[in-house]
DNA sequence: TATATTTAATAGGAATAATTTATATTAATA
DNA sequence: TATTAATATAAATTATTCCTATTAAATATA
């Protein structure tokens, strides 16, 4: 049994097509064939069950592929002890970022991370919070920056900041000009909300729908706060932006923000990686980088942490 | 990086040696060298000090070898996957025990865990605890069993069963014929007790001496229960023995025997395995199998665990 | 039904890598 | 300095992996 062979499995397994896992171990599909075929004879047992398509896995194959990743995930932290005693935080880095972190976070730290670390090399994915997870367990990203808490037991989380929600109301809604508002005030507007698979509108919705039925004339889903803050300049409804997002706004667009009494509804940022603590070092870095980055600009205790997990109940903290 | 590499590194580590490593490895000394050679090249250190004699480990070699040994565990579990699937309770299983522990427990067990797993080949390993623990995380073992707590971070602990200590006190005993006796009425005696390395010895040092000077003539360590009964018949101190080892004396030793109070003195056995969980599978069928065979023969609840590690306090259970 | 098309398995040979035997080097010790 | 013990190196052998080419099987299409 050799590291290769497990890594052609679980190709395999992840493809459900002999040919295309070998393109993408880099060999041709007859030496994939013959190793997949060794390893199954050591084990006296068949992973693949070639008679379906796409190929299926069977029962033994299920648990050996899920065994094969657990070794290859260990030997591939070799190479992180290595580093890690150098002192060296270097190579690939894959750091995914759900897009409405993304265009605020970056540009706070992107800068100190490429100049404190010139031997790292830092790729960027801005993608949808479940396609971050799937790609994180997979071994596709090394870390990702979502909204939390995910509930998932294979997935560490370690919250760097939480930033509150708020409202930005156009001038003729009733509550315009109120000092502070609560989630209740809202119950009856129009929502201007970004589009599905993005975390934040499930956020919203557990503020203003979880035990209340909307009660608005209509909801807008969008792909940017752009498009939501013009829309709802027009007087078509309400929106809400996560605190970064109102740093960047003009003088005249500031005077719609309400925010929230307290406690505050908020969202908690956090660093999600897995269990398997690949690359740890790097990330913990990255972790202190960015508390001390995010601690000026987030200090907000009174929060609710509103789920981005449909139907949850906030959290207090 | 193959597996075997890794095997051999591991093999040099424990040996400090490469001939004998070599040896261990069934391949010859060229062999090994090159494979460690082409690791340490791969990974871009020295894994091993050839100027010291024997050979030392270099900072990062310490935790080089520590992570080939989970990797190795990893992949040696992939077995344990097929034969869990096939149902199959088979293959080698080493196995060791205290001897305090031994003598009592194998004939209650023995029988039934041959017949009904014959296709299991079990190897029994009478040692001390700590040499024991030794072998168990260096993989010489499976499973053993043993007096717990032994408060290990890299090993799990499952109590089996809760067994009594009895006092075996001859007749001129000033104790002697009480129906129930407290460890302080034999704080002024002779102790009669196995030899050091024995953990049996340690539970009872804390039972007796913890808080309190030894204030008896004098102490003789032995290294079976047999011998000290024989001296304590002859009137030349108290003993102690496990209440499985009391089943087996005849009607005159009987009478010497006074149990304690409750709650009684007792030491905790367990089966103790490492946290890698290898041959898991094994292990819970033969956890089930001696629960079922001793709840018949122990049932003590009011119990105090007396610590075989020196020097610690009884845990109510 | 016959014919493409897709996909995995097989065969044979080239390239690569692991292992062995034999030998050299090195370091410690008498 | 000679001797011993232990690791490294060299050359040859063996084993393995991998590739190219081809076959076989299954599926889709005409």
């Amino acid at each position: 049994m050799t590291i290769v062979q497990l890594k052609y499995a679980i190709a395999v397994a992840e493809h459900r097509n002999f040919t295309i896992a070998a393109e993408k171990c880099f060999v041709t599909q007859p030496t994939l064939s013959m190793q997949i075929q060794k390893l199954e004879g050591e084990l006296e047992i068949t992973i693949f069950d070639r008679s379906k398509k796409p190929i299926g896995m069977t029962e033994v194959g299920t648990k050996i592929i899920q065994q094969c990743k657990k070794i290859v995930s260990e030997s591939e932290k070799m190479q992180d002890v290595v580093d890690k005693d150098r002192g060296v935080i270097g190579g690939n880095f894959k750091l995914g970022i759900v897009p409405t972190i993304m265009p605020t976070l970056l540009p706070i730290f992107l800068d100190e991370l490429v100049s404190k670390y010139p031997m790292l090399k830092v790729s960027f994915f801005e993608l949808p919070t479940f396609e971050l997870i799937d790609k994180l367990k997979n071994n596709g990203l090394d870390l990702i920056i979502a909204s939390t808490p995910l509930e998932d037991d294979e997935l560490i989380e370690k919250p760097i900041y939480y930033e509150p929600f708020v409202a930005y109301l156009p001038e003729k809604n009733k509550n315009f000009g109120k000092k502070e508002i609560i989630p209740k005030d809202l119950y009856s507007n129009d929502l201007l909300l970004l589009r599905d698979g993005h975390c934040f509108r499930n956020s919203i919705e557990n503020l203003c729908f979880d035990c209340h039925e909307y009660k608005g004339k209509f909801e807008l889903k969008s792909g940017s706060f752009e498009t939501l803050i013009n829309l709802a300049d027009q007087g078509l409804g309400i929106t809400f932006l996560p605190y970064l997002h109102t740093l960047r706004l003009n003088s005249n667009q500031k005077k719609m923000l309400h925010s929230f009494k307290n406690p505050k509804p908020a969202r908690e940022v956090s660093l999600v990686y897995h269990k398997n603590e690949n690359k740890i070092h790097i990330i913990n870095e990255i972790k202190d980088l960015l508390n001390k980055l995010t601690k000026r600009k987030l200090q907000f205790n009174d929060v609710n942490i509103i789920s981005p997990i449909k139907n949850r109940e906030a959290i207090r903290v």
